[in-house]
DNA sequence: TTGTAAGCGTTATCAG
DNA sequence: CTGATAACGCTTACAA
């Protein structure tokens, strides 16, 4: 049979034969406490095997130490590596993690947010599903006063701070690669104009469009999930324009561009002589697929680590979720091989 | 400010006059409780907008429904997947999980052990870091009886369940594949010997060798962490390699195979014609890289899943960790061009 | 089938 | 700087 006494702060204190009360607040390094008596609180912790009850401090404090955490999906470099962030940037403040995938499903991430707040979370992470269309399932959150953060796939609300990298920005200057680089007809791997990312991206482009005199031209934007198999399907599409064929893509996924490219390729298509190629978020699969893509890189890490340090600042009174309202996070474009048109490197 | 009343099973129970009692007994489908009785309960709580208070909860029957996880890396495919599998199967269930990183470190794991330990767990799970040499850390969960589940990289161990899959015979099937498509000096990629892993990948491949008669050379095993770079550096190896290059590699993992093929390659070395190359994991990088890698499936997913379900079921009693020993999953040799020396595909 | 009452281990409040 | 005491919201003997 295992062991099984746990001690609490009643063994600390009758083996000090001082009170609960001063154990308790030893153990927390409050101010009002005799340095030498913390010090034996410390060592009677240790040498008894003291481990602190988080329920019942929980239970006392209405402070749970835990975020809550909603994501697509987990199984992306990207969004591994956000999580790779948030939870360093937790363990070191002493934060717990709850996470739960929406699987891309706008009911699932309902019944996610309905399962953080009966969990208690301090504050809320999310990044919405693709089809999410309001944000009423956050409402309790709202109304208890529960700060919730959105990065990446983010809604716009006066109550929440938005985490993000400069959409717009990016795929500006991703378009306006490809046209310096001799692209005039560029076709754009678009997700659901629901989501932030995906409608700023495609704004991203039009602006460019615009600002070099080219046309928009509707039948070149192909909106899709931008997985494997949308970007097969994209390249059956361009194929199939044997009028004018693009002499551009820009998707907003390197999924998507990637395996747009190997379908192009197997029909002997050259890239970039033919078509020249850019993606979005510098996937390690950008590195490999050859030509090398050109993307756009943005740490997911540092996504991670901002949207936790934020919650926790403003868990801590130091910000304010309401008050700030988006924190821009850097991102840069990579230029490879995959829209060197002009072989001028 | 936010609306701040939360309601209890006291309010529950005032509301309907009848007991606290009858009320947490209600709520929990206690088989003694009029049914009536329990559907005026669940009409009242969610009338009033009741919500549990596990904390509450957890102090008083000291069960936490929450694992512990103890991953080397949070970002890389195959982790995310097993992450996903595990949090599919944890919230069928309720369970809750609290997710940590060693970073390959053995000393972030000895921490992350003691605050999962403080966390109070009700099982963990762990696939340990690289250079971890013992599982002393973990005594304390075994003293207290607390279920210890390793996957993927496990620690052999009587009071705990490991949940692989047959590295060895996986190996030996790749060597043996290898083989037979004309390799007569393979190298071998493998990672620390601490590691079942990798120590047994190593064992099916000399196994592979002896059954067909090739000489083991020791010079043929480059020893790594197996990254990018590793990758590399193992191609500088090869390069160097004046006399009698290898005509086969196996990597033990995708990472290390796929970016010696990219060095390789640069310098006009023909792959599979000079040298065939397989790895293992069926990285999504395995299906970019040309020629396409062939490698050992098996699913991330799966193996986080069966580990989440045999936690559980231990904890509900059904199953033993004590008793049952080990897990084994399948997987799969997935046969693409970079092995194909002999083109009869 | 339902109720009473005693905790679970902590922290907040008030008092000294 | 320290202590006594009362919650926090739930579960569980025991009793009815």
């Amino acid at each position: 049979m295992p062991d099984d006494k746990e001690i609490t702060i009643y063994d600390i204190a009758k083996h000090l034969n001082i009170s609960a009360t001063t154990v308790s607040r030893g153990l927390k390094d409050h101010p009002a406490i005799n340095k030498n008596t913390r010090k034996k609180i410390f060592e009677a912790a240790r040498h008894l095997g003291y481990r602190s009850n988080t329920f019942a401090s929980s239970l006392r404090s209405k402070k749970t130490y835990t975020i809550g955490i909603i994501v697509p999906r987990l199984n992306s470099y990207f969004m591994s590596s956000v999580l790779a962030g948030m939870e360093d940037a937790a363990s070191r403040e002493n934060y717990n993690l709850i996470i739960s995938q929406s699987l891309e499903s706008a009911e699932k991430e309902v019944a996610n947010a309905h399962t953080m707040y009966n969990k208690r979370v301090d504050g809320l992470l999310v990044s919405l599903a693709y089809d999410t269309e309001n944000i009423h399932h956050f409402e309790a959150f709202f109304r208890k006063g529960i700060p919730v953060i959105f990065f990446d796939r983010v809604y716009s609300h006066t109550e929440s701070t938005s985490i993000v990298i400069d959409n717009y920005a990016a795929a500006y200057d991703v378009t306006k690669h490809l046209i310096d680089n001799g692209c005039s007809r560029i076709m754009h791997l678009g997700g659901n104009m629901l989501r932030n990312v995906y409608s700023e991206r495609l704004r991203g482009y039009k602006q460019a469009l615009r600002d070099h005199k080219i046309n928009f031209d509707e039948k070149l934007v192909f909106i899709s999930k931008l997985n494997e198999e949308a970007g097969a399907e994209a390249a059956r599409t361009i194929l199939k324009m044997t009028a004018k064929q693009p002499d551009g893509v820009f998707a907003a996924n390197d999924t998507a561009a990637v395996y747009c490219m190997m379908k192009l390729k197997e029909t002997g298509i050259r890239i970039p002589g033919d078509i020249a190629f850019a993606g979005f978020n510098n996937d390690p699969i950008s590195k490999i697929i050859e030509p090398n893509l050109t993307t756009v890189n943005y740490s997911g890490y540092d996504v991670g680590e901002a949207a936790v340090i934020s919650m926790i600042n403003h868990l801590n009174g130091i910000s304010n979720v309401k008050t700030t309202h988006t924190i821009i996070l850097r991102s840069d474009l990579i230029v490879r091989e995959s829209s060197l048109k002009n072989k001028s490197l």
